[in-house]
DNA sequence: GTATTTGCAAAGTTTTTGCACGTGG
DNA sequence: CCACGTGCAAAAACTTTGCAAATAC
């Protein structure tokens, strides 16, 4: 049994298609909205209702199993929590998203929120500005 | 003629009841949703609507006289731009937010950001986490 | 006077909820 | 079997929009 699904299990939850396919859209979309979420499940198959899909994100969330940033001033963005955590610079003119690790925010951040006694949520982190591309153009 | 009704002015807009009471109420809340704003104006009177609190704090933001940031997952919320730009740290436990001032930040995130050529609107951001006293409840 | 702004009501978008039916363990 | 999960439809929360009336200048 692959490592998910043991993480369902073993917190009292139960492995459904519908959890499968939307982990599974999750991780190959990259950094998607609940609806596009939706739209990804739908074009493999009609077995899931966007309710479902909300209330799936939000369990995978809870277990650990994907993670949540706020990537537009307005949605959303789930991506898998497999592979290394990491921080947003999102483009705001382009829309571009460049991941950072985890270590290098950490290392960056830790000196400043040490001075408040904060505990920052590192791979929630999301910094909205102007990508070299699109300044230069400005 | 104060700065905020000639930064209206010089911009082509009018100066009206309710854009100054908007901007008076965001003033006092420190940091506000359109709601809040809306309630706070409603407090003192009867001459405001929802739909123009949304216009208008959309318009104070675009010319600078007020700025918004994302403190929780869900509503934006507004804070006066007088003063001195600032960061949001939001604790998620007891919602504290604490300010931290731009220098600060940007002392910190600089050299970071710098690496990916990236601008950051340092103003614009919020991080999530947790604040000293919760941390030590936990 | 007239172009801008407001109020109102309606619709749009996104997310949540109640409940009967279906299903995993 | 039966508690948990899903689909469906309806509602809730939040925000935007069209238009006629009001108003800043």
């Amino acid at each position: 049994m692959s490592d998910w699904q043991q993480r369902l299990r073993e917190s009292g939850h139960r492995l459904t298609p519908q959890r499968e396919l939307v982990l599974a859209a999750v991780e190959k979309l990259g950094h998607a909205t609940p609806d596009a979420v939706y739209a990804e499940v739908r074009a493999h198959s009609e077995a899931i209702n966007l309710s479902t899909v909300y209330r799936t994100l939000e369990l995978l969330d809870e277990l650990g199993l994907i993670r949540h940033a706020h990537l537009s001033d307005r949605a959303p963005t789930y991506h898998a929590a497999t592979g290394h955590e990491h921080a947003h610079l999102v483009c705001r003119s382009c829309k571009k998203v460049i991941s950072v690790g985890r270590a290098d925010v950490e290392s960056a951040l830790g000196p400043l929120v040490a001075r408040h006694g904060f505990a920052p949520d590192y791979g929630h982190l999301t910094v909205f500005g102007l990508c070299a591309d699109c300044a230069e153009q400005a």
